[in-house]
DNA sequence: GTGAAAGCGCTAACAA
DNA sequence: TTGTTAGCGCTTTCAC
């Protein structure tokens, strides 16, 4: 697309000004050694030509792209869209523009979006895991490079990248204790792909908070899936076939947990007095159902903020900085769908 | 961030095999007058060498970036993260790469994020526009170089631009026309700003919907706002003070439709037996929601595939083309929300 | 305070 | 089929 008018270039700016090529680039940034009236009369040359920088020129000098690039498991959740919002603020105010690209889920998608990524020289990346990612060799290109890493939400182990979390652990732990302390026994769970800390690491909470209320711990009673809420009816059906019958669902996801419950009510089953129901993401479907969804609220426009922040500035410090993770703070937001003791008006 | 280990470029697989960087750069893009062998020797080289092409280098000598602008309002909608995911699917598939930006749904931030788009070199842009825009001026950088727009969901008339939309229109009209059949006489219609084709033609139906069944179009009945869901509890007062009392709620899209309902319910209003309420978007929460929610489906991914298709051809072909917009179909989705003829289950 | 000049890595017209 | 050469627009070292 080179059509259009003329390019208008520092030379020409340089040209019309009678000053040199290099005195120009340098009133353009505000360079401290220029004298104040030429910067002013550079700039305003710079606007009445219609002038406008060349980044890719720029950045092959400078070999920075001001780019990075963002790496998601899918686009259209409302938690995911809200981190990327969150992420987009902040490199939008410090002039860093954002090259995004969803894996899909698939390990597969992953390898390759990693290496357009590399291709396309981003500064950083902010990254989020596939469903199905078991280790990290394909970021290894990056991580030669000195390129830095932020993961967010489905981190993992990594020496030299930094992770922002929530504390999964516990939060799981809160949803379990809850239920339990609303008198339910037979807790079922419904997570994820236990690759992901953020399924596994609910899924310890859940059996530690079992364990320390002196409830067996069954494995059975842990069912595995992509949590998409797809296959709800299939695990209705499972789970009105177990016995003892299941009193209590705390579900990895509010998706899930919300087709779940709308198959149970379909089954004629009372929630949350026959069966509790707890969720996870304060997703806003979780305000909508009735029973209103217990779930675990989560930070998602902060996360993304976060993350984008420490690696902005890790990409202006040169120091190395120390910090392998944050944590922000999560909260179990109570609602109709486990509250067995209070009737629901 | 140039720290790591040296940068492979084209010269030293040159010099490693003893052939000229032109012919290397030919064989990296598989050049039909070059040798197979040699292609196949250079590729090699390359992988083996840790080559990665420089696109500042390609972009500045090319005078294309291969990016794609995306401009939005804001990212965290079911809806618009839907879109992104389409378009991010088709420019993954082409090789482009995608910059996205949010307006934040004011003019002001649209404004500074043409400019900065603009000087990131995108080779073309997508764009829905913000609440509150007025006048395309802004774009006009954009225009003057030739680089093509592509309008979708929230467009305008613009010469020479390409829009993707649905029939809102026709939309509005078949929702109204569908409660009126349900036998609806009092319908209020909750929508957003008019400077927006989406709500101004879904109004137009709604008007047409009522004239063309013999009910008087009264602007009392049209409350325009948000459509956030914020101001819900404000707007449910106002709608059970109105004489006589409105029995159906058409509303411009499913949050504030949702919102509204789940006020109404606390209200002791029975929905639909009272007050039938129609939406627009099939959001995921309108099949959450008790009763479920009538509403328009209206495809998403297809749009933003749509919409990136077009770009991609359009920056392909050197032939201007003519289509001007593309109408994607939509269609009324019937929930129990407005059926008030048979009674729910 | 300002200018001259070299070079970032790649592509493409032209030459061979 | 491959090589030579110039240049995309900007930055920056060094010189004045």
């Amino acid at each position: 697309m080179n059509k259009g008018k003329k390019v208008i270039t520092i030379y020409d700016i340089a040209e019309a000004l009678n000053l040199s090529p290099s005195t120009v680039s340098r009133g353009l940034k505000d360079h401290p050694l220029l004298k104040k009236e030429t910067i002013r009369k550079i700039k305003t040359a710079a606007i009445k030509l219609g002038y406008r920088r060349n980044k890719f020129a720029s950045n092959l000098r400078q070999k920075q792209s001001f780019t990075i690039g963002v790496l998601v498991p899918k686009l259209n959740s409302y938690f995911m869209s809200s981190v990327i919002s969150g992420i987009e603020k902040i490199t939008n105010q410090n002039e860093y523009g954002l090259l995004i690209n969803q894996s899909q889920e698939s390990v597969g998608q992953e390898i390759s979006c990693v290496k357009t990524l590399f291709d396309s020289h981003v500064d950083g990346l902010l990254v989020s895991l596939a469903y199905d990612t078991k280790d990290l060799d394909h970021f290894s290109c990056m991580m030669e490079k000195n390129i830095p890493i932020v993961f967010f939400d489905r981190v993992t182990n990594c020496v030299g990248c930094m992770s922002i979390v929530i504390d999964n652990h516990k939060a799981g732990y809160e949803a379990t204790s809850h239920l339990i302390e609303q008198g339910c026994r037979n807790i079922v769970h419904l997570t994820g792909n236990l690759l992901r800390n953020v399924y596994a690491d609910r899924l310890q909470g859940y059996s530690q908070a079992l364990t320390d209320h002196g409830i067996t711990f069954d494995q059975n009673r842990v069912i595995a899936g992509d949590l998409s809420g797809n296959g709800a009816k299939t695990i209705v059906q499972k789970l009105l076939q177990m016995k003892p019958r299941p009193d209590a669902i705390f579900a990895a996801n509010d998706t899930s947990a919300v087709s779940i419950m709308l198959e149970l009510i379909q089954a004629g089953i009372k929630i949350p007095e026959e069966i509790s129901v707890v969720g996870f993401n304060n997703d806003p479907i979780s305000r909508v159902i009735t029973p209103q969804l217990t779930t675990i609220d989560y930070p998602a426009i902060e996360m993304g903020e976060l993350a984008a922040t420490s690696l902005i500035n890790k990409l202006k410090s040169t120091q190395t900085n120390s910090i392998s993770s944050m944590v922000l703070q999560h909260s179990l937001i109570v609602r109709d769908s486990s509250l067995k003791n209070k009737p629901k008006n």
